[in-house]
DNA sequence: AGCCAGATGTCCT
DNA sequence: GGACATCTGGCTA
């Protein structure tokens, strides 16, 4: 999945990212994966067929996206963890400059246009004009820009750059009729991928597994930090 | 490099 | 009832 293309297109846009690191999580027999312990209401999605959104929320505020990747019973999933942004830069970035600001980016409500896909010309221009107004006047934000390798490393700011939520979780991301979908990278194929692995973030039981793989020396490639532990 | 707050859902006892 | 989470941003040193 590394060099695949992930975008979603809502009423402000689409933005896309190329995948830049990613973690892999098996289901029950995986000690650092939400199936450990079973189905329950929040893993559902892991259970169901591959190639879908299994989206949660945690620490009260993030929002996490993985692809479900083995057949509709194996609760199996690969965790988003970073991306370079590839479209839609603006909107991403004005996602994310809103992160400070109390209030999410809204998104204007969807147009339902009377025929035919939005293209260029006056609809696109006019759909544009409705897109989110820059956020409330961040001072710190507007004379400090996120630098652009920020925009989505990491996998809640991924999510947040392309803003994805409670509403994608399940959804079919090789639907390319789909608002969130997944695709190969276009153009012609490159050199391969010098791909590096390590240990997976964040967890407590399973840290050794080195499940946790990144294009090498990519800039959008998240820090490494190691779990922390909690006084007792 | 390390500490900490933030804010809520989930799942444990 | 309570621990803690597939995290981020801001701060201190």
């Amino acid at each position: 999945m590394l060099g695949w293309v992930l975008e979603h297109e809502t009423a402000g846009g689409v933005v896309a990212a190329e995948l830049t690191e990613v973690e892999a999580y098996l289901g029950e027999a995986d000690p650092a994966s939400h199936a450990f312990r079973g189905r329950t209401a929040r893993n559902a999605v892991m259970y169901g067929p591959p190639g879908h959104a299994y989206v949660y929320f945690t620490y009260g505020m993030h929002f996490c996206v993985n692809v479900t990747c083995q057949p509709a019973g194996a609760a199996s999933a690969v965790l988003l963890r970073a991306g370079r942004i590839v479209a839609g830069e603006s909107l991403a970035r004005r996602r994310r400059a809103s992160r400070r600001a109390a209030a999410p980016v809204a998104e204007p409500p969807a147009p339902v246009p009377a025929g035919g896909p939005p293209a260029a010309g006056p609809a696109a221009a006019a759909q544009r004009a409705a897109e989110p107004p820059p956020a409330e006047p961040d001072q710190a934000a507007a004379a400090v820009p996120i630098p652009f390798r920020d925009l989505a490393r990491g996998p809640a700011r991924l999510c947040q750059a392309l803003a994805i939520g409670r509403e994608q979780n399940g959804a079919d991301l090789f639907d390319p009729a789909s608002p969130l979908r997944i695709r190969p990278p276009a153009g012609p194929a490159g050199p391969p991928l010098a791909i590096s692995a390590g240990p997976r973030v964040g967890v407590t039981l399973g840290a050794d597994t080195r499940w946790r793989f990144w294009i090498a020396g990519d800039p959008t490639v998240s820090v490494y930090r190691p779990a922390k532990r909690r006084p007792r």
